[in-house]
DNA sequence: CGCTTTTGACCTGCGC
DNA sequence: GCGCAGGTCAAAAGCG
């Protein structure tokens, strides 16, 4: 890769990602930001439109004032031209900038028709050089309109949040009148109503109005403990009714994984509860449920990279798969509740199956906004779903086409699973252009020629990015805020919307429902997630071939994967 | 030296 | 109660 001037993406998709899991991810971060889907600015259709469209809005500038100091010893590799393949030919000194995106530079006719004159390279320098100029103030002027944008934003957080807080004053006003006969557990004003809505809510939810009953309380998951700062709660209880109070594990109540492994037993613990009658139906229902994600997509890599850090923590036989199962935990975040699970297919072996569990406690970096965004999307869409069938039972075909429209093969539901799980399939042929097979060392979107493919607001907050298409279409605020904040870890100041968490289930479903409406809802998934796998950079690319012992009669004699 | 990975042991739930 | 399978722990080993 060349580190030049011209901007050189006419035929080839755009290479915006190549987060390696351990030490890719902070240059690109630092180098693209949020620049993962290309986004549309509604910049002024001049001749001076730029390259804007695909660029963060916080990291253009940066991305420019990098290329001026940019190595150009023609290495190739500088992981820094990752989001901008940018290249400076230096026998000709025109600034030749061709995105391929139908994009055009400042004075494009002008350029075109000098250079190779061989009369000064001073007049190419200062040609170059209001070319820079002429770029750095359009650059200027979008984040201008970046920052006025996200002014706009928090206006309307602002009011969404106002007007949450009055439905929430409705919504127990009217519980307190409906329901004086139907005594629920004691909570803050407005939990009751707020519980008898969330049936079926992620059980990771940030903290709500719901989650602060004593049942819940005792009932949440780790990540919220964490979250809360005093999760003694939950281990005391979880001591005194699930962990065994002698023997060598006691005192592993201590650790963060220990917190999560109690909060694990006392989920078990109140399911069986639950089973029995014991704990209120609603309440643990919303609570309880944990739902995965699995993703299905072929990587020769050992792990596909999310943008998150994980530490192995254990490796195990899965019955009736040769391959070993590998047991990760974010280590992003002390007490991070989030572990994954990799497996390779026991039929086909490219076939990398990872399993999301839990919801991260921290600041997710863009990288691993994408996939979190993505997986909770569909766990919040499995969840959601399920609340459409009054007797609580999912219904797996109706849910996977919901998660996934357009083609419902690539989403499958497991019900009798523990835990609702949703397999995303990524595995298919391509159905359409957004969903691709590209070389596994880059982590990478295509371009289209029209970049608005790719700008659904709602899609693109679904997966996490503060984007905006254009001013009027601020439909999707209330759908990222559903998912970003009451799904999602929290996010950089710069990405969170203000909002507070919505508690609400109808808006959990019109989020839902607002996404699985989007016919590129599939595509956008499809190209989010598969644009993530095989992530690394080049040198876990070299990590090709998954390596499994022979030795499988003992489930922990197994060798592990590469570069795990 | 600190962090990560490996791996044998352990715990728990479930089915019989 | 027993065995099996999934999941986790934690000491040891490996690695940079």
């Amino acid at each position: 890769m060349d580190n030049g001037w011209g901007l050189t993406l006419d035929s080839e998709p755009f290479y915006f990602f190549s987060a390696n899991q351990n030490s890719g991810s902070s240059s690109f971060h630092n180098k693209l930001g949020m620049s993962q889907f290309p986004v549309s600015l509604g910049a002024p259709a001049d001749e001076n439109r730029m390259v804007v469209g695909e660029v963060d809005f916080f990291d253009r500038k940066n991305m420019i004032v990098d290329h001026e100091h940019e190595d150009r010893d023609d290495d190739g590799d500088d992981a820094r031209t990752v989001g901008f393949n940018v290249k400076k030919d230096n026998s000709q000194s025109n600034l030749d900038v061709n995105t391929g995106l139908h994009l055009l530079t400042a004075n494009t006719g002008s350029d075109q028709s000098t250079v190779d004159d061989g009369v000064s390279s001073d007049v190419d320098d200062k040609r170059a050089k209001n070319e820079l100029a002429q770029l750095q103030t359009n650059l200027h002027r979008m984040n201008l309109e970046n920052q006025r944008l996200r002014d706009m934003l928090g206006q309307v957080s602002t009011n969404y949040h106002a007007l949450e807080m009055h439905l929430a004053a409705l919504m127990q006003q009217r519980q307190h009148e409906s329901t004086q006969d139907h005594p629920v557990v004691e909570g803050k004003s407005g939990d009751k109503k707020v519980e008898m809505m969330v049936p079926r809510q992620f059980m990771d939810l940030r903290p709500s109005p719901a989650a602060e009953t004593d049942e819940n309380v005792s009932n949440s998951s780790s990540d919220e403990r964490t979250r809360s700062g005093s999760p003694r709660n939950n281990i005391e209880v979880a001591s005194k009714t699930s962990v065994q109070d002698n023997g060598k594990r006691v005192g592993r109540e201590d650790s963060p994984e220990s917190e999560w492994n109690t909060a694990n037993k006392a989920q078990k613990l109140n399911n069986s509860a639950k089973s029995s009658g014991s704990v209120d139906q609603y309440t643990s229902d919303a609570t309880m449920r944990k739902a995965r994600v699995s993703v299905r997509a072929r990587s020769e890599a050992p792990m596909i990279s999310d943008g998150c850090q994980w530490r192995k923590y254990g490796q195990k036989m899965a019955k009736g798969n040769p391959c070993p199962r590998a047991y990760y935990r974010c280590t992003m975040s002390v007490g991070c509740p989030v572990r994954k699970q990799v497996q390779r297919c026991a039929e086909d072996r490219t076939i990398l199956i990872t399993t999301y569990e839990g919801n991260h406690n921290h600041p997710l970096p863009p990288a691993a906004m994408t996939m979190a965004s993505t997986t909770t999307a569909a766990a919040t869409m499995l969840l959601s779903g399920s609340m459409s069938s009054p007797d609580g039972i999912m219904n797996p075909n109706l849910l996977a086409r919901a998660v996934l429209p357009c083609s419902p093969s690539m989403a499958t539901i497991s019900a009798s699973a523990p835990f609702p799980t949703v397999t995303l399939d990524l595995t298919h042929s391509p159905t359409n252009p957004l969903h691709f097979q590209r070389p596994p060392a880059q982590f990478q979107v295509p371009f289209p020629g029209q970049p608005n493919n790719f700008v659904n607001p709602q899609l693109s907050q679904a997966f996490g990015q503060t984007v905006y298409n254009n001013q009027s279409k601020f439909s999707g605020l209330q759908l990222s805020q559903d998912l970003s904040t009451s799904q999602l870890a929290p996010m950089p100041p710069a990405m969170a919307p203000q909002a507070p968490p919505s508690p609400f289930a109808d808006s959990m479903s019109s989020a839902a429902a607002a996404i699985t409406a989007d016919p590129n809802f599939t595509a956008a998934l499809a190209a989010a997630i598969t644009s993530i796998i095989n992530g690394g950079n080049g040198s876990s690319n070299n990590a090709t071939n998954a390596n499994i012992s022979p030795n499988t009669s003992n489930n922990n004699k197994i060798s592990s994967f590469p570069g795990n």
